[in-house]
DNA sequence: TTCAGGATGTACT
DNA sequence: GTACATCCTGAAC
């Protein structure tokens, strides 16, 4: 299979949200590859949007890797217990990001593998309420997937995670506001959520 | 099914 | 010291 190229990156971060959906989300670990296909997306773009955390071009150790190259992986810790996973978007030091916020996995062997990382458990096992709310935040899909900041800084290129398209486009993509940043004033209200 | 509250560590003021 | 791109639990309904 074919993997996405790093130039699918460097474009606008709005079109590379969107067009995240449904593309397969591939980690090697422990000599398995998991693989999940993407189901939702927020765009952040440092220029103009007070929830980035590069807002205004805001350069700190934290935000370095948002002005890297695209293709670049930007892993932060979140509520000093969770991991939040993004790909940077756009040109050298255009500081934007697309978090990846909802996947699911391919087929059963990679749910089976998904529950063990994340519950250490069988999926057989799990709460109907582990279930439904399976991989559908930000956070879950760093357990999920075994990434934290170890991981910040590497590129989508090599063998640790990379993308593959999927055959089929989805039908319908859905828009929302992004979740968790009531503090951003205005932009608490941009549309920049998208789901199938 | 919804809701409030707490866990937890680091970046930044 | 404060805030944070979150998640889980337990109680009330």
């Amino acid at each position: 299979m074919e993997r996405i190229s790093l130039d699918f990156f460097a474009r606008d971060t709005l079109t590379v949200a969107r067009e995240l959906l449904g593309m397969c989300l591939c980690r090697n670990i422990d000599g398995f590859t998991l693989k999940a296909r993407i189901t939702e997306t927020e765009a952040y773009i440092g220029r103009m949007d007070k929830a980035c955390h590069a807002y205004g071009g805001k350069r700190t150790p934290r935000t370095e890797t948002l002005f890297a190259q695209a293709g670049t992986v930007y892993i932060y810790l979140i509520y000093g217990m969770y991991h939040c996973l993004n790909f940077v978007t756009e040109q050298l030091d255009e500081p934007a990001a697309v978090l990846i916020r909802g996947i699911e996995p391919l087929t059963e062997n990679d749910r089976e593998l998904f529950a063990r990382y994340r519950f250490g458990r069988s999926y057989a096992e799990l709460s109907s309420y582990q279930k439904k709310n399976f991989l559908n935040g930000p956070g879950k899909i760093c357990k999920a997937l075994s990434l934290t900041k170890e991981q910040n800084g590497i590129l989508l290129n090599g063998d640790t995670l990379f993308l593959e398209p999927l055959p089929q486009i989805p039908s319908e993509i859905k828009v929302g506001t992004r979740i968790g940043i009531d503090y951003a004033e205005e932009a608490v209200n941009f549309p920049w959520r998208f789901y199938i």
